[in-house]
RNA sequence: GGGUCGUUAGCUCAGUUGGCAGAGCAGCUGACUCUUAAUCAGCGGGCCACUGGUUCAAGUCCAGUACGACCCA
C-alpha cells in the first residue's frame, strides 16, 4: 500500500508557493511583520520560507502529535527484522543532499541518526517541491516508510509520506562531518554558545550529550547500590539560617515574610546527622549545594553532592561503602568491568581494596619530610620553606600539612586511594584519633589525580563537638569567611545523644569528569553558571 | 585578585614586512530519481570585539575597555 499524504496532513493540492525570484517580488504584502523578521539572530531567509510554507498550506507549526514505531537507531540495529516493514520515525533534520526529483535527510532523534530517501514520485510532487525549497536543516520531520538498504549499503527509510513537524528559524551550525571519523574540522567549539546555549550544543555536538548522559547515569548508579544497601534517600533544608557543615561561603538570600536573612547550604551534613539522632540509621542525599567562590574548570558555584550517613559504623565502614560505590559506578559505565581505562598507560582498577596512606606517610614519602618536622609552627614552616614553598601566610600546622599534601603527594595518587588521619585543626567535625590528640579519624579518597570524597568517623560527643565549634568562631572572628559558624540546634540534637556514625561525602560532578574524561566541569553541567547575558 | 593567550563571514579558521578582506563548510540560484564531506555551474555574505593613539596608510603596531580560555592565589 502506497500512503501519498499523511492521514494527519492536508493534501497539498495547490501548487507550492515557495521562494521563487518571482513570487517573492510580486508578493506586494507578504505577511513579514517588520519586528518579527528583525528579531536579532532569525534568519530571514528561513522566515521568508516559513510564509512560503504557510502560503501552501503546510504549517510547520500546526501537527501536535506524530506517532512513532521506532526510534532512528532500531532502522540500524534491528535492519534484518525491520527490511521491507513499514515503520513511521521523526527527528531533527541534520543533513540534506537532493538530487533533483529525489534526495536523500539525514535524521537525528535521541537515539541516533538515520537516512531517509524521498523520491518525489513516492511521496508526491506537491510535497516534495515544497520540502526542496522550504526545508532547512534543524527543522524536524516525520516519516513513514519502509525499511530497505541502499546501492551503497545504508539502513534507510524508503519514505512513503513526510510531514513537516516543526521548523528551525535561525541557522544552526552544523558542522560537515558529525559522526565518528577524524571529523572535527567544523565542529562547534565556541564555549558561549555550547554552554550557554547548550540546548544547540546537545544537538549539533553529539560527544556533548553523550557526557551529559553518562553524568545521569553515574549518579544513577550511587543511588542503586545504596538503595540496595539499604539507604533512605532523604531531602533536607536547601535555605538555612546558617550554612554549615563545611569551610564556605555561602550565598545569601532573604525570606521577606519571616523578614530574616537566609543562606543557599553548603553541605548537607548537619542536616543528615539530625536524621541519625532521630532514629534513621542509613541515610544519603544527592542534592545542589551552593558555594560563593570562583568559577574554574573544576569548580562550579552550584554542584551536586552526594552524603551518606551510617550509625553504628565508622571510617573502616565508610571505605567499605566507597569501594563499593565506585566499583558500582565502573561497571554501570564500562558495561560490567571493575577497571576503568583513562588512557593508554592508565586504567584504574575498582575491583581491588583501595590503597589507605596516612598523610603524613605520603609526606614522608613524596616530600620526603618526616612528621617530626610539625611538633610546632616555626619547624612546620621551616620545612615548607626548605620544600620550595612560601609559609609566610601559613598559620596552623594543619593547613601546612595539607599543603605539602596537595603538592607532593596529590600529584602521585592515580590509582584510587584513602588518605587518612588528618590534622585536627582543619577537621572541626571529624573525631579525634584515640590516643593522638593531632589527628582525626577521616580519610579523603583519590581518584586519578583527584579529591573526590571526604569521610569521617563522625563526631558524637557534644562537648567535643561545641569545642571544635568554638575554635572555628575564633578562625570566622579573626575574619576567615569560610570559617564553620556555630551551630546550637546542631549541638542540641547530640545533646541529646547520637550513636557512633560514619560519614561520607563526594562531589558527583567531579567523580562524573574522571569517568567520562571532561576537562572541564562544564562539560558534566547541563548548565553551567556563566556571567549574565548583557 | 595576578599572569598568559584569544576575539576576522552563520561555523571552523588563514591573513606575510603596516599597502584593495581570504579559504573550506553553511546559505542563495540552477542541473541532477541511490546520496552519505554528494557532485557540477553560478551568486551573495564582514562594525576585522569596542574605544582611543602612532602612521600617507592599521585586521596587522601601541594603550585602555569588554568578553572568553588557561595557569596561579
Amino acid at each position: 500500500m502506497i500512503i501519498n499524504c499523511h492521514p494527519r496532513q492536508l493534501c497539498q493540492e495547490r501548487r507550492p508557493s515557495v521562494t521563487t525570484p518571482e513570487n517573492a517580488d510580486s508578493t506586494p504584502n507578504h505577511d513579514t511583520p517588520n519586528e518579527e523578521s528583525s528579531a536579532p539572530g532569525i534568519s530571514p531567509v528561513r522566515l521568508e520560507k516559513l510564509h512560503a510554507l504557510r502560503a501552501a498550506g503546510l504549517d510547520p507549526f500546526a501537527p501536535e502529535r506524530f506517532d512513532r514505531s521506532h526510534a532512528l537507531n532500531a532502522i540500524h540495529e534491528q535492519f534484518e527484522a525491520l527490511e521491507t516493514k513499514t515503520v513511521q520515525v521523526a527527528g531533527r533534520v541534520r543533513a540534506i543532499r537532493w538530487m533533483g526529483k529525489a534526495g536523500f535527510l539525514d535524521l537525528l532523534d535521541e537515539s541516533g541518526r538515520a537516512q531517509v530517501y524521498a523520491r518525489r514520485d513516492d511521496i508526491g510532487e506537491a510535497i516534495y517541491d515544497a520540502l526542496k525549497s522550504g526545508l532547512d536543516l534543524g527543522d524536524f520531520i516525520g516519516v513513514e516508510g519502509y525499511i530497505f538498504k541502499t546501492k551503497t549499503g545504508e539502513p534507510s527509510v524508503h519514505a512513503q509520506s513526510v510531514t513537516l513537524l516543526s521548523k528551525s528559524l535561525r541557522d544552526i551550525p552544523f558542522g560537515k562531518e558529525y559522526e565518528g571519523g577524524s571529523g572535527e574540522a567544523n565542529k562547534l567549539t565556541d564555549v558561549e554558545i555550547r554552554y550557554r546555549q547548550r540546548y544547540v550544543d546537545l544537538f549539533v555536538n553529539q560527544d556533548a550529550r553523550e557526557t551529559l548522559v553518562k553524568r545521569l547515569r553515574i549518579t544513577r548508579a550511587v543511588r542503586d547500590f545504596l538503595d540496595r544497601a539499604g539507604f533512605l534517600e532523604v531531602e533536607t533544608p536547601v535555605l538555612q539560617a546558617e550554612a554549615g557543615g563545611a569551610t564556605a561561603r555561602p550565598f545569601l538570600t532573604h525570606h521577606n515574610a519571616l523578614d530574616t536573612e537566609l543562606h543557599l547550604r553548603i553541605s548537607l551534613e548537619l542536616y543528615l546527622k539530625r536524621l541519625i539522632v532521630g532514629g534513621l540509621e542509613k541515610v544519603y542525599e544527592i542534592g545542589r549545594v551552593f558555594r560563593n567562590e570562583g568559577i574554574s574548570t573544576r569548580h562550579n558555584p552550584e554542584f551536586t553532592l552526594l552524603e551518606l550517613y551510617q550509625a553504628y559504623t565508622n571510617l573502616e565502614g565508610m571505605m567499605e561503602i566507597v569501594e563499593g560505590i565506585f566499583r558500582h559506578i565502573c561497571q554501570s559505565v564500562n558495561h560490567g568491568a571493575t577497571t576503568h581505562r583513562i588512557s593508554e598507560e592508565i586504567t584504574l582498577d575498582f575491583g581491588s581494596p583501595w590503597r589507605r596512606l596516612p598523610i603524613l606517610a605520603g609526606i614522608e614519602e613524596y616530600a620526603g619530610i618526616g612528621r617530626e618536622a610539625f611538633a610546632s609552627l616555626e619547624s612546620a614552616k621551616r620545612a615548607m620553606g626548605k620544600a620550595g614553598l612560601d609559609p609566610s601566610r601559613e598559620t596552623q600546622v594543619g593547613g601546612i600539612i595539607e599543603k605539602l599534601h596537595e603538592v607532593f603527594t596529590q600529584p602521585r595518587l592515580v590509582q584510587p586511594t584513602f588518605i587518612t588521619e588528618f590534622p585536627l585543626e582543619t577537621s572541626p567535625l571529624a573525631r579525634k584519633k584515640p590516643g593522638d590528640e593531632f589527628l582525626v579519624r577521616r580519610f579523603e579518597s583519590y581518584v586519578y589525580l583527584q579529591e573526590v570524597g571526604n569521610a569521617f568517623s563522625e563526631i558524637n560527643d557534644p562537648l567535643d563537638q561545641r569545642e571544635r565549634f568554638e575554635a572555628q568562631s575564633l578562625l570566622k572572628d579573626a575574619g576567615d569567611h569560610e570559617a564553620m559558624p556555630m551551630d546550637e540546634d546542631f549541638l542540641r540534637a547530640l545533646e541529646y545523644g547520637m550513636p557512633p556514625t560514619g560519614g561520607f561525602g563526594m562531589g558527583l560532578d567531579r567523580v562524573a569528569m574522571i569517568f567520562t574524561g571532561a576537562e572541564s566541569i562544564r562539560d558534566v553541567i547541563f548548565f553551567p553558571l556563566l556571567r549574565p547575558e548583557k
